[in-house]
DNA sequence: CAGAGCTTTCAGTAATTTCCGAAAGTTCAG
DNA sequence: CTGAACTTTCGGAAATTACTGAAAGCTCTG
């Protein structure tokens, strides 16, 4: 950290832990920060506040909000009588997690999904053990991703409401059977 | 690359796709072909074996291994008359995707939630906009664990029956009626 | 209890990633 | 069209992370 933050504490911290889990998320230390700050802060901020904030260089500003802008987690807005580019994070949390979960997807799933299906396509190639276990990686991937799918149409509050009614899920299914897949070929 | 590695071509794309996703996935090169060889074989394999098949030093393979084992994506396997630790990885793919999911809430989620009760426990520290957004967060979080945590005792079977069920879950919410949670403050 | 056979640790090097300041690029008011 | 205000790109320095070979550390067998 070269130049100080100058914030109040409770920012400070925050922006830091951001900072720090930056790594494991799969973004840069200050990339986290820029995120932290935009989530914390009512109004939108531009490049310049955001690099004194943070104590940063106006060019790392610019490259983390470029990647934090690819990522769909955090929007231009622009405001009146004002030349500079403004920066927010949607507020809806909601929305926040269905981008997360759609970015990871894409970055973290579907290039395997795709490289998985090739494989398969290719034809036999290995032993059938591996066969075997390269079909069953890519069932199992898109049954999640499906399902995902399926979630994530719903509204938010019909979401909510089956999030929370949690493991009772299970009784209900059970209620209605039908539907019984193999699950071990 | 420095050794060529020599495996059959299913393999060896496999193993260099998993090798080429780690940095994303949060792990490096080395110990995602290590797991991507090991997923693959129908025996466990010892350290020689695997250092040996993928061109990377013996240190290098200890390592990796180790840090498999510490996601639990890896396990020892005793074979009878071999005096050396003998690896392979679980072969039921929903037990991986459980420990999957574990270990990246421990590392991902579980640091960040300890921090938001912290930042809302020292008190009024900020302004109101940004102690609602940390409080907001946090029941997101813990809204979204509780579930998963739900879903996790499921048996595999009644899990699998549930996801393939889909979006008609909504319907059958709806039918069931009930608990009415407020989504918005 | 010596030492063969195996595994892990460690210190240094190599590779990769992050970050900065300077320069180039863009946009718009006058 | 010009230049002021702002943003992005780029080359290289700094920091971090990954990898290796050598040495140290285990753990059984005989």
């Amino acid at each position: 950290m070269v130049q100080p933050m100058k914030l109040p504490p409770l920012h400070q911290e925050f922006v830091l832990h951001f900072g720090e889990m930056g790594s494991r998320w799969g973004i840069n230390r200050t990339v986290g920060q820029i995120y932290a700050l935009l989530f914390l802060s009512s109004e939108a901020l531009n490049a310049d506040q955001i690099t004194e904030a943070l104590g940063i260089s106006r060019s790392n500003t610019s490259m983390g909000l470029k990647e934090l802008q690819a990522w769909r987690l955090v929007r231009l807005k622009h405001v009146p009588d004002d030349r500079k580019d403004h920066f927010t994070t949607p507020d809806d949390l909601w929305e926040i997690v269905r981008i997360l979960i759609e970015e990871r997807k894409k970055r973290e799933i579907d290039p395997t999904l795709s490289k998985l299906r090739a494989l398969e396509m290719q034809g036999p190639a290995g032993d059938d053990y591996s066969e075997a276990r390269i079909s069953e990686l890519r069932e199992m991937i898109e049954m999640m991703t499906d399902f995902y799918e399926d979630m994530a149409r719903l509204e938010t509050e019909k979401l909510v409401r089956l999030m929370t009614y949690g493991s009772r899920l299970a009784g209900l299914i059970d209620k209605v059977g039908g539907y019984l897949p193999s699950t071990k070929r």
